[in-house]
DNA sequence: AATGAATGAGAATTCATTCAT
DNA sequence: AATGAATGAATTCTCATTCAT
């Protein structure tokens, strides 16, 4: 079982299972993210194991993804606050591109479904980046807590920001700004 | 003349509903639930008309009991940055007291079965803490955003400090202090 | 048990069980028929064993209240035609007057939960009627025909008839005058 | 590519969806019926899609194979008297055959559950007996009635009748002749 | 590998009946 | 006697997963 010859079914699948579970959390029927993802019910195990492997992997995949737009032309030689910058705009920006993507993640995150080691997995793989926010933050006030700590404070607020630019689109930059500004605040301390 | 409703009863399965929902989601049965509370399962009906009205009802219950928590001994004749302590003191020390409340209110905030109306209530009834932080706040940089921005950007900082307590336990403390300082800083400019 | 002591709430009861087996057939929750009637759903108990013991009692006072009608200022004196056509016209009457009766009795009839005592009770009391139209029948082609079957035929008409009018209110008249010439031509044989 | 549905196994479900409603009526449980046809209770669901849309099939799969027997062999080039006996004779045989498709229509017939459209359907079909019998009657005193009134009493006399066979069988062949009598006068006027 | 029919263990409710008040 | 809460068996339907084709 689980021997993948298509690598669009795959993508098709999880493409499928991200909306799904976006719109009608992980109670969604595989049998709808079948029909979904244009195959047939069966074939989606032939793919995924069971549901919950399904699951894991579009959370390692939706995380990928985003830390894949996070780091898309990022400004190295740039000074510390438009580094910060780039990350969050870029979080935001991904987070209002997919909605889907961030809506599964989130009842992924507190589904409890996710094992341990998707966790790790997807944990070590932000590695990059939570060093990255730990090396530009290495002045502030923040310096010595854990870079998971500053992690999920940024993944809060973006969350929070994202939840305010939805409800109301014509303020969006605003929020977008404003936003900013007090994870500005709170991880630079002024 | 018959057996008259019983509060304690409909408590049991408020609380029975809290403790499932918090372990196994939303997905949590009916009939454990009735089980866990000490009851037959038919009898949770005679409580609550469906599901989704018990977790409506257990939705606006935590909340109600989070926000007593919080206005317990409110501290109002002292100075702007002891009555925001106060509020997230209470709010972490009711977090880390009930966590399977806090863990059901995650569940069921990001679970699309409570409805606007739910919603609507218990903002409504928030409104008072909100004002707070609000006037709290008025000579800071969040001044003019709305009060529901500033409430979750407590709440969400609030959360994330909780994870991290209970995660660490014996660096609670630390976190409970170190989570302040980012709230404070986030929304008190310094 | 089934110590009734007000007859008001038990005719309360069975009015309430005719309208509620009418409209919803036996399905209909004792329940529902009980808040119907205006009494509790425990004091149904006590004026019928069973929800079939009601059923049952509901069965005989339909068919003895049918009976009351149709002998109602019965002709003894005239014609045979004249008795006959009092007879059908009574059937009609109440069964234009009392459609959910009608229509209750319909469903019992077919229902399977109608014992056999009930049926015999009601049977033999209407020994009076099957004798009448035995004896109007006398010189007919059925004579030799067990009085039931006769009875049986005259209801099964009257009720298509019934049927026809209620779906043709318009054209009542015009039914109740051909399903009697139907039914006389049956019997009399012209 | 996959199993295909098996004609058979539907069959086996309707089957066993009458023999059941027979005895025990609207009520009897589609577990039973499941189980009686030899299929797991899922399967009857990829069949019928719920409970209702299974007595709607089994409603018109019963009055199909009734209207094919008495349509089977029918004398187009016989007498009046010849004609309608056949079609006559062919009902209590049928009847007589089947008698859990004979009660099963009859519950279903009163159940309130089969949709107006799935009488339409069934009347429609049934447009061929129907301008047969008025046809037939063409000279009668109920040329001037709508077929379904006519049909309507052909098939209740012929229910009376079937019930007088049942109950006394070795009168069955009696009351078959005096069945057919009744209804012939009843619809030639002599 | 792909399909979708088959399976049967649940799930949320309902409801006749009992029983404490 | 009257009430209506309490009970738990029974019901329809869903769904992850398996398996014949």
């Amino acid at each position: 079982m689980a021997r993948p010859r298509s690598e669009d079914k795959r993508a098709a699948i999880l493409a499928a299972a991200a909306d799904l579970v976006a719109t009608q959390g992980l109670a969604a029927p595989t049998a709808k993210i079948a029909q979904h993802a244009g195959v047939a019910e069966g074939t989606l195990f032939t793919y995924f194991e069971t549901k919950d492997a399904l699951l894991n992997e579009l959370y390692l995949d939706i995380k990928a993804d985003l830390r894949g737009s996070m780091l898309a032309e990022y400004p190295a030689a740039s000074g510390l606050a438009d580094r910060l910058r780039h990350i969050w705009d870029r979080y935001l920006d991904w987070g209002g591109a997919f909605p889907a993507k961030r809506a599964a993640m989130t009842q992924l995150g507190v589904s409890g479904r996710i094992t341990q080691s998707s966790i790790e997995a997807s944990r070590s793989a932000s590695r990059d980046i939570e060093r990255l926010l730990q090396e530009i933050l290495a002045a502030g006030p923040l310096r010595d807590e854990p870079p998971a700590f500053i992690g999920a404070i940024m993944e809060g607020l973006a969350d929070i920001t994202l939840r305010f630019m939805a409800a109301e689109p014509h303020r969006a930059n605003h929020y977008k700004q404003a936003g900013f500004a007090v994870f500005w605040r709170a991880v630079s301390g002024g």
